[in-house]
DNA sequence: CAGCGCTACCACACCCC
DNA sequence: GGTGTGGTAGCG
């Protein structure tokens, strides 16, 4: 027992010393000046669903990231924090080495790709080309498609090439303009005619080979796209496509441009498309600017042609600038902010079925569209249903970081700013679910120029108390098997408690020795401190791998 | 104790000519 | 043989 004491004693003082000779680095303190000072927030979760319920409870602006934790089996552990703080953590690149955003289904988003090829068997291909001219094609197409301006300049442009593969991200910086969200994003398929290339007369001779291929000396294509007109509809509000306006334009035989540049080469010598059309599902794991996959060591960094710098800014560094436009889906509400859609035809026949328990057929078909909170859709429609007059739902957006539904409404056209209805403006039912309030807006000039915003009223307590109820549901369901790891800056709101992790249990996870351990060597006591320890604390798994990251840097 | 979402593929049932 | 279904290996 005496003897145990002693061995724990020199361990500490021994800790004591390598702490005096390498001091730790700061602790994350947001905005100190402000008296009551917000907490940190730092949770982990083994289930992506665990975290998104945080993200619910949470009234910051926090985001789920997906760490990659073992070799191999691209195992993930979830991540809820604000960007401020994963930024204050990660860019000192000695941890979090391999982070992910997770793109929430149904949430605004920008426009991205994946783009890649394998090296050796497309030795003709010049990555760098193929880059601008994908660029070029796609500036143009939405210019044609949704009268957006842009150019390479608002790319930013993330290179991840190793001698074996080209791997570039793309991520365009629209101004003021967003997709609804990352499933839109895949169903603008400019690139889809691309598709008869890698169907259609196969060169045997070449494929057999898988040399001598160039593919841009192949033969012309036939089926090109060339992009008609978009016509905005009645209200020269709405920018939505389907896939039938997109076939219809990629059957179009004029002015077909070249899309043959977008055909590459496999390991099997199989044609494919340099983009990869893969990264559009529902909360896709986007590799963050500046992490690697686990296993390999090369990171996402500005590609040397990228062309897009962001905004100098006094308060925010150019890295954490680059960053914060990196991440897909980070975009905020803004009174300008234009909703880009593009749906396939099999999504409008779904939407009709979700209303269909509740609605007729002929309402829907007038374009009532439901959200993934149905009770809150019904509120909205007996806002706008009032007075004799029956308004709809035309679409709603989700935007992540406030939480926020913007419903943009039909038929209904009172406007809380001039006492009366607009004449040939709509306007906008705001749910806010963090705060429970509605407001209104609109579409006006007028109205929007002054940025006029209707006084806040709660939601109905049905409203609610329907979201609460099923959020216990949730987490009494996952109670049994939710062990969470706890951050130790703050604890759990008591109303939620229930669910995660207590300070007590926090504590009594620490393994004694294995913290003696973690922190002989000084970077992986920075790495504690840097919030990493409570990933050490309750999850039994991860340490090794992370001390092995570490300590290979 | 512990990832997620999706597609391609396969086995099998059922039906019809 | 054509079509629908249900389960799963494997990919991103």
């Amino acid at each position: 027992m005496e003897r145990k004491w002693e061995a724990k004693l020199k361990q500490i003082e021994e800790r004591a010393a390598c702490y005096e000779r390498k001091p730790l680095s700061s602790v994350y303190r947001p905005r100190l000046s402000k008296p009551e000072e917000p907490p940190s927030i730092w949770k982990l979760f083994h289930r992506q669903t665990e975290a998104f319920n945080f993200v619910k409870s949470c009234k910051e602006d926090v985001h789920v990231f997906a760490l990659e934790y073992k070799v191999g089996d691209g195992q993930r552990i979830y991540l809820v924090t604000t960007y401020t703080q994963l930024w204050f953590y990660y860019k000192s690149r000695k941890n979090l080495l391999h982070c992910y955003e997770v793109i929430p289904e149904n949430a605004v988003c920008k426009l991205y790709f994946d783009l890649e090829f394998n090296k050796h068997a497309n030795p003709e291909a010049d990555g760098k080309k193929m880059v601008a001219l994908l660029i070029e094609h796609v500036c143009k197409a939405l210019q044609e498609l949704y009268r957006v301006n842009c150019s390479a300049e608002d790319v930013f442009n993330l290179d991840s090439s190793t001698e074996e593969k080209f791997s570039r991200h793309l991520i365009f910086q629209l101004h003021d303009v967003a997709f609804k969200d990352n499933i839109h994003v895949g169903n603008f398929q400019i690139l889809k005619p691309a598709f008869h290339l890698i169907a259609s007369e196969d060169d045997s001779i070449s494929e057999k080979t898988g040399h001598g291929f160039s593919h841009f000396s192949e033969t012309p294509i036939k089926q090109g796209i060339s992009f008609g007109k978009m016509s905005p509809d009645q209200d020269g509000e709405s920018w939505t496509l389907n896939s039938k306006e997109l076939e219809r334009l990629g059957s179009a035989k004029q002015s077909s441009p070249d899309l043959s540049f977008l055909v590459v080469r496999n390991n099997t010598g199989e044609k494919q498309l340099f983009v990869d059309l893969g990264v559009y599902t529902r909360n896709r794991n986007f590799r963050l600017y500046k992490s690697s996959k686990i296993g390999k060591h090369v990171a996402l960094e500005i590609a040397e042609d990228n062309k897009f710098f962001p905004k100098r800014s006094e308060t925010v560094s150019e890295e954490n600038q680059c960053f914060l436009s990196s991440l897909v889906s980070n975009v905020r509400f803004s009174d300008t902010l234009r909703i880009l859609t593009c749906d396939t035809s099999q999504n409008k026949e779904k939407r009709i079925e979700c209303f269909s328990s509740t609605n007729t057929k002929a309402e829907n078909i007038e374009g009532f569209r439901c959200s993934p909170y149905p009770e809150i859709d019904q509120f909205v429609l007996s806002l706008v249903n009032k007075n004799g007059i029956q308004g709809g739902i035309r679409r709603w957006s989700y935007f992540f970081p406030e939480e926020l539904l913007v419903y943009d409404i039909c038929k209904y056209r009172w406007c809380e700013n001039i006492r009366r209805a607009h004449k040939s403006n709509n306007i906008m039912i705001l749910v806010d679910l963090k705060n429970e309030v509605w407001y209104q807006k609109c579409h006006d000039p007028v109205c929007k120029a002054e940025n006029f915003k209707s006084d806040c009223f709660p939601l109905p307590a049905e409203v609610g108390l329907l979201f609460l109820l099923k959020e216990e549901e949730e987490f009494t369901a996952t109670e049994t098997m939710n062990s969470e790891t706890e951050n130790p800056h703050k604890p759990p709101p008591s109303t939620l408690s229930k669910g995660v992790a207590s300070d007590a249990d926090w504590d009594n996870g620490i393994d004694d020795t294995y913290f003696l351990e973690a922190t002989e060597d000084a970077e992986l006591a920075e790495a504690a401190e840097n919030g990493l320890l409570s990933y050490y604390s309750g999850v039994d798994e991860i340490p090794d791998e992370l001390i092995l990251q570490v300590l290979q840097e």
